[in-house]
DNA sequence: TATAATCCCTCTAGCGACTATAGATTCAAG
DNA sequence: CTTGAATCTATAGTCGCTAGAGGGATTATA
C-alpha cells in the first residue's frame, strides 16, 4: 500500500496527473486511508506504468482505455490492439514527413546573410509561400 | 474591401480563427460596415497570409507577433528573426528525433503475429518498457 | 504527547491554438 | 420586400495536463 506520492515517485507520473487519470476513468478509484487519502496496491502501480508507457508511445487517453480493457482479457483476440498500433505508426510517420519538410524550409531561411529586415530571407519567405521549396 | 468570408477563402484561414487572431492582437481590428461587419483591405489580407504561413512553419502566436512587428520595420536588423527561426529549427529536429524513436518501437510491436492478448507483443510491450529497444 | 514539517485533499482555473454552438442581426439576390 | 446566406457576440469545449488556494492528515522529532 503506497500513498500517491510514493506511487508518483515509483512510476514517474506526477501527482496531479494521477488524479487526472482517475477522473478520466483510466484507473479506478483506489482505497482510502482513514483520513481519506489514496492508498495504492502493486496492481494499481502496474496499471499506471502501463498508462505511462502508452502515453510515451503516443497513444491517446481514449486508446489507452481500450488497451487497458484488452489487457484484462488475455483470451480475447488482439487485432484491436494491432489496429491501434498501426494507426499510431501511420500518424507518427505522417508527422515525421511533415516535420522534415518544415526542417528543410527552416534550414533554408536560417541561411539568410542579410543584416536588415529589408532583405531578410526569413521575413520574405514568411510573406510569400512561393519562395518555399516544398508544400507543407 | 472583402468580408471575413471572402478573406477566409482567399487565405485558407477559417473564420473563427481570423476573429481569434484579432482578439490575440495579431491583426488589428478592421473597419466595419454600417451593420457592424468586418471589412478587410488587401493589406489585411497580406498580413493574414503572413500569419498563416508562419503558423504552417510552426511559429507560435507570440513569435509571430514579433515577426510581424519586425516586418513593418525594414531598416531594423534581422537577427531576432534569425534567432527565432534557428530555435524553431532546433525544436523541429528534436521532435523528428523523438518521433523516429517512436516509429521504431511502433514498427516492432506492430509485427506481433499472436492471435490473442495473452501473447500479444503490443500489450506486453506497453506493460513493460524493458522490452523496448530505445529510450523515448 | 505536543508540535512542526511534510504530505495529501477537493475544487477551480489556466495553458495554446483553436473549434463549436446559440441566438440575434445584416447583407445580397430575386 | 422577402428570403436565405452570411455575419455578429459571447460562451464553452477540445486535449492532456499543470498550478494554486485553502484546508485536513500523517509522520518525525523533541
Ligand atoms: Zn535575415
Ligand atoms: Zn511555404
Ligand atoms: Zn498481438
Ligand atoms: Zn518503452
Amino acid at each position: 500500500m503506497f500513498s500517491i506520492g510514493e506511487l508518483s515517485k515509483r512510476t514517474g507520473v506526477k501527482i496531479p496527473t494521477i488524479r487526472y487519470y482517475e477522473q478520466m476513468g483510466l484507473i479506478e478509484a483506489p482505497e482510502r486511508s482513514q483520513g481519506n487519502q489514496r492508498r495504492y496496491s502493486k496492481d494499481g502501480m502496474q496499471r499506471l506504468s502501463f498508462i505511462r508507457h502508452s502515453r510515451e508511445l503516443g497513444f491517446s487517453i481514449g486508446d489507452i482505455k481500450g488497451l487497458l480493457e484488452l489487457s484484462q482479457h488475455p483470451e480475447k483476440p488482439c487485432h484491436d490492439a494491432h489496429n491501434m498500433a498501426a494507426r499510431r505508426l501511420e500518424d507518427v510517420r505522417a508527422r515525421i514527413a511533415k516535420l522534415q519538410r518544415l526542417e528543410r524550409e527552416l534550414k533554408r531561411i536560417s541561411d539568410c546573410d542579410a543584416d536588415t529586415v529589408a532583405h531578410c530571407a526569413v521575413i520574405e519567405t514568411l510573406a510569400d509561400h512561393n519562395l518555399c521549396e516544398t508544400e507543407h
